[in-house]
RNA sequence: UGGGGCGUAGCCAAGCGGUAAGGCACCGGGUUUUGAUCCCGGCAUGCGCAGGUUCGAAUCCUGCCGCCCCAGCCA
């Protein structure tokens, strides 16, 4: 996937540069691995994006691999939901792994440990461990099964594997330092106990590898040499380096003799642990507890509703996915933690969008025009172009006639100051029509504009010897002949607050939700944006971008979601 | 006197001993049949603070200060 903006330098990047120029690593593999319990969001782009994105570079192969170690918290549901995500984003990975795949490496790998006198069978229980392993300050003690002899151990850890033992009746764990100053290095367990039904090995398997043991293997096992992650990792990396020297892949074939015999090319590597931070966005939360919250308590309709920063939420609301790379190309890699402005993936959208979303017009508050000096009946087609800067995006013809919707905030009776739009007796442009002129306002018992009837200059419509005659505003309009009703969803953020994840002061993400992230409206559209696949991108002229809904829109009864507004400077001014 | 990280503008972020890139935001101005786009200009005598080394320091050294992560048989 060719990049989208000009790559942005970041640590990264050179460390893997050096890393190919010196010839110490010729070719560069990486992977992305999330574990598949819950739904990619657009943090996780970040990781996506920087994963796949330096392995294209430098013309090398990312892999896919589902982190299951851990069964009963994973789901098929979710592997096939990221492998979704991942190709929307644009990306093809060079091979679709399990962690689950290497089970009985691990296995052979543990007991390898054992024999090395590297790794022991505890017998402590989960609050023993806790008890024993001391506090942040304070060293830990050593288990009393620290000592067993390597015979025992092997015997243990066989009749684990059997199935001899009960959940959490014992853990194999490595033999590093109690007393370590980095909690991780306090004997950190390999392996537990769990009778649980896997997704992929099913009942095969009592034990489970942890993620330390399992995810340093799993990198060697597929050749990977920068293993990117995130800052709370950077703890993990000596165990990291601890694991695969000392289990020593490369030196023992024996270990994954299995995946031979299975096919799976292996040629262990000794992969390089380089850590980043995740990347944070204002006016929104990204972590799975309080996504999950938004969804089960009903405050969102689902994990891809459109407020939603899951990829599936942000493809729904017609974020681009080339805006979602450019985004995070723009915001660099680096170990600082952050906050980003919502305000510049917005940005990126709107470069995207502008750039290549066909315009229509549409009226989402329709007040009815009549051209009172145009016969009745009257109707004629006119030519548009589809962007004014891409003459490839073709043109399209537009009907037009006698009576027309104009957007009702697009009028003012008493216009505040700076208005530029149709007051009583004032003029404006009809966009691609020509000049009209308000001279009517006509309206209906409660006070309430009904109708404007107005005159349209013929001197100034297309063909005409006054085209460019100037007038302070342009609106848009719909044929109300013509017209296609349709719904429209404005979106916008979900949070009204920079920080909703923050619950200082007692307050919730309950209290800081946007009552007005989400308003159903019944507009209409040209007749031409109506017929639009689904997901297809359109910028309603004046209005903002919008996306035909990826579900519910059918042309007999279009369904559009805004996915932001233009940049707005009048209304920005009026607040 | 536990360990590991990070401090450059409102938000991101480059910078790697030679005198503070870029983006977003913001403020001016120009073009415009979208109050959009586009274009031009402005926006850190300053790089957490204090010392030191050097002809020269955001970059090197020392000491402080602040923030983040770690005590799952989660990842």
């Amino acid at each position: 996937m060719a990049s989208d903006t000009a790559p942005v330098q970041h640590f990264i990047r050179q460390i893997v540069r050096e890393d190919v120029e010196s010839g110490r690593q010729p070719s560069v593999r990486t992977r992305f691995p999330p574990e598949p319990n819950g739904h990619l969001h657009i943090g996780h782009a970040k990781a996506i994006c920087l994963d796949f994105g330096i392995a294209a570079e430098f013309d090398g192969r990312c892999n896919l691999r589902l982190d299951d170690t851990n069964p009963g918290k994973e789901l098929p549901e979710y592997v096939q939901g990221i492998q979704d995500d991942v190709h929307w984003l644009g990306f093809e990975w060079a091979e679709l792994r399990h962690a689950s795949d290497y089970f009985e490496v691990f296995y052979r790998a543990a007991e390898k440990l054992i024999r090395d006198g590297k790794a022991y069978v505890d017998d402590l229980n989960a609050d023993e461990v806790r008890a024993y392993r001391g506090t942040l300050t304070e060293p830990g003690k050593d288990s009393p099964f620290r000592g067993r002899s390597v015979e025992e151990n092997l015997d243990l850890f066989q009749r684990m594997r059997a199935g001899e033992f009960a959940d959490g009746a014992k853990t194999l764990r490595a033999k590093i330092d109690m007393a370590s100053g980095n909690m991780n290095l306090r004997d950190p367990a390999i392996y537990r106990i769990r009778k649980q039904t896997h997704q992929n090995t099913g009942d095969a398997w009592p034990i489970y590898p942890m993620y330390d043991f399992a995810h340093c293997l799993s990198d060697a096992l597929e050749g990977i040499t920068h293993s990117f992650c995130t800052l709370e990792f950077e703890d993990h990396r000596p165990l990291y380096d601890w694991f695969v020297d000392h289990v020593d892949l490369a030196g023992h074939p024996e270990l994954w003799q299995p995946l031979v015999e299975a096919g799976i090319p292996t040629a262990p590597s000794k992969p390089r642990q380089i850590e980043f931070a995740r990347g944070n966005l204002t006016y929104t939360v990204m972590s799975k507890r309080k996504l999950t919250q938004l969804v089960t308590e009903g405050l969102v309709d689902g994990w891809d509703d459109p407020r939603m920063p899951t990829l599936s939420g942000a493809r729904r609301r017609g974020f681009p996915a080339a805006a979602m790379r450019a985004f995070w190309e723009r915001m660099g890699v680096s170990k600082q933690n952050s906050n980003i402005d919502f305000g510049v993936l917005e940005a990126c959208v709107r470069d995207e969008l502008d750039a290549h979303a066909p315009r229509r017009m549409a009226v989402l508050d329709p007040l009815k025009l009549v051209l009172t000096n145009l016969p009745e009946g009257h109707q004629e087609t006119v030519e548009f172009p589809n962007h004014p800067k891409d003459e490839s995006l073709g043109k399209r013809d537009l009907p037009f006639s006698r009576e027309v919707w104009i957007e009702r905030e697009d009028f003012a009776e008493v216009p505040p100051k700076g208005f530029k739009r149709l007051i009583p007796e004032g003029e404006v442009r009809l966009r691609g029509i020509g000049i009209i002129r308000c001279d009517e306002v006509v309206k209906n018992d409660a006070g309430e504009v009904t109708e404007l009837r107005c005159t349209l200059d013929p001197e100034t419509r297309p063909g005409g010897n006054a085209t460019d005659r100037k007038v302070k505003g342009t609106i848009h309009w719909v044929s109300a002949m013509h017209a296609v009703a349709a719904e429209v969803r404005l979106y916008d953020r979900l949070f009204e607050v920079e920080n909703p994840g923050d619950e200082r002061d007692g307050k919730t993400l309950k209290d800081y939700l946007n009552p007005e992230a989400k308003r159903v409206v019944q507009g209409y559209i040209e007749p031409a944006a109506a017929d639009a696949e689904p997901e297809a991108h359109w910028q309603f002229e004046r209005t903002g971008y919008f996306v035909a809904d990826r579900h519910d829109h059918r042309p007999q009864r279009p369904v559009f979601n805004r996915t932001v507004g233009l940049r707005d400077t009048w209304a920005r001014k009026g607040r």
